[in-house]
DNA sequence: CCAAAAGTGTTATAGCTACACCCATGG
DNA sequence: CCATGGGTGTAGCTATAACACTTTTGG
């Protein structure tokens, strides 16, 4: 039975943290994400973004990087604010559960993780990573409103990544183009023509040939390029099928 | 003298509001906002973004709308989350006047007022409107980091200008495209070419011809135009000079 | 030498810029 | 009938989509 008064006011910082694996079964690579599985209640045994009340020492971005770290073991590059999420009925369960009215505010960061940085993820005894595609099967409703705050930052990404060079967040320092195409195929799910590719990111100035060449592969050697610094803002036409 | 222990947390939820209208000098249409004067420590006498502590019953940005109806006397359509400023340091002042130490996190919104809705607008008691590139010398320093978010706002309505019709949240119900291109001219400040302009506008399918004309105009009378429904991305080409 | 990926060239098309030009109205 | 803003047409240019083609490696 709830009481009366004024609810209590929380600040939580929750994170989304993209990155790309193969997927377990095409083989693709593809969008994947961890989760926590939460050990109370509300909403005990679902799964949940990582995340938790703010430190009040803490800048806001601080509190997300923390918690990363504490959950994956991962501390990306690229951290990024997407959204406060703070409905007044956003948490109606937790009402339910606890007895006492609970305002709960969560400001979410997403977070994308290099390909190199990705190798020092370890998952921790309630952390689990899934392909963000199947999250809905693999891992039920998620806790809160989870599934709507997933929904918009994959949204966002997607959209996002056609007038930002944001993609580059996903390789390490010197990477073939072929790499880089392939990031934006499996954000968009959809495969672009190389030659095309090539040519755009190229007259974007997007990217640096920094001269030496990648070895040890099958085939022709590709060339090695950097992302540009100070290159916040472009234009990358998606064509439509 | 500051005290020890964990610091207050408080949700605060503030609000850019733009308008357009002319400028009092060159009489060319620009982007105005509203401020209010402080009356109290941190900050007394300086001016700030209109907003206030969050109410624990009222979302987000109901606590956003009934501000500005209080303030402004305003009710815009269009307000949009902009942005959680919460930085642990982010009020220095504030602990220096008071002696406690308050961390606030605030929740940003921006609010585009309807040409036919600033009628509307009444000026509060310490409630006034400047031109949004004059503040920096008619309002000085404004409180907090108050400059830095509208300097990001500013930023980010120039920026998503080119790629979501958002410029049509300036104008009432039907507008002939003359109209259109003004107030895209006001934002970007920088002339466009009519003839150009229309077509690519027509070409997105951003609008729909009412079939009405505006009467009462010197020469010849302009078509009327309704900015077409679910069109959330479309693409502008903004000329570079 | 073959397969496969890297990388270049080419053609048709679409969209943009710049500007000439016609249209319709109030004075 | 003129000035002015509304609106259309068009030539030159640039960027893109599609795809043929050459290069370079490992096996």
């Amino acid at each position: 039975m709830p009481t009366e008064g004024p609810p209590a006011l929380e600040l939580a910082v929750s994170s989304v943290v993209f990155a790309l694996r193969p997927h377990p079964e095409t083989g693709e690579l593809t969008l994947w994400l961890p989760l926590v599985r939460r050990i109370r209640e509300p909403f005990e045994g679902r799964w949940a973004l990582p995340g938790g009340p703010l430190d009040p020492h803490q800048d806001l971005v601080e509190s997300a990087r923390s918690t990363l770290q504490r959950t994956t073991g991962l501390t990306p590059r690229h951290l990024e604010q997407l959204y406060a999420f703070g409905d007044a009925d956003r948490s109606p369960a937790a009402q339910a559960q606890t007895g006492s009215p609970t305002r709960v505010v969560s400001i979410v960061y997403w977070a994308l993780v290099r390909q190199d940085e990705d190798a020092a993820a370890v998952d921790g005894e309630n952390v689990e990573w899934f392909p963000a595609d199947d999250i809905a099967e693999e891992a039920g409703p998620l806790a809160f409103d989870h599934d709507v705050i997933l929904a918009y930052a994959l949204r966002r990404l997607r959209a996002k990544v056609a007038y930002s060079p944001i993609a580059h967040a996903f390789l390490p320092e010197r990477f073939p183009l072929a790499q880089l195409r392939q990031v934006y195929e499996a954000i968009l799910n959809r495969a672009l023509d190389p030659s095309n590719f090539r040519r755009q990111i190229l007259a974007q100035g997007a990217v640096e040939d920094t001269g030496e060449r990648m070895t040890g592969t099958a085939h022709r050697p590709p060339k090695l390029y950097r992302s540009s610094p100070d290159r916040s803002r472009y234009t990358l036409t998606i064509q439509e099928n």
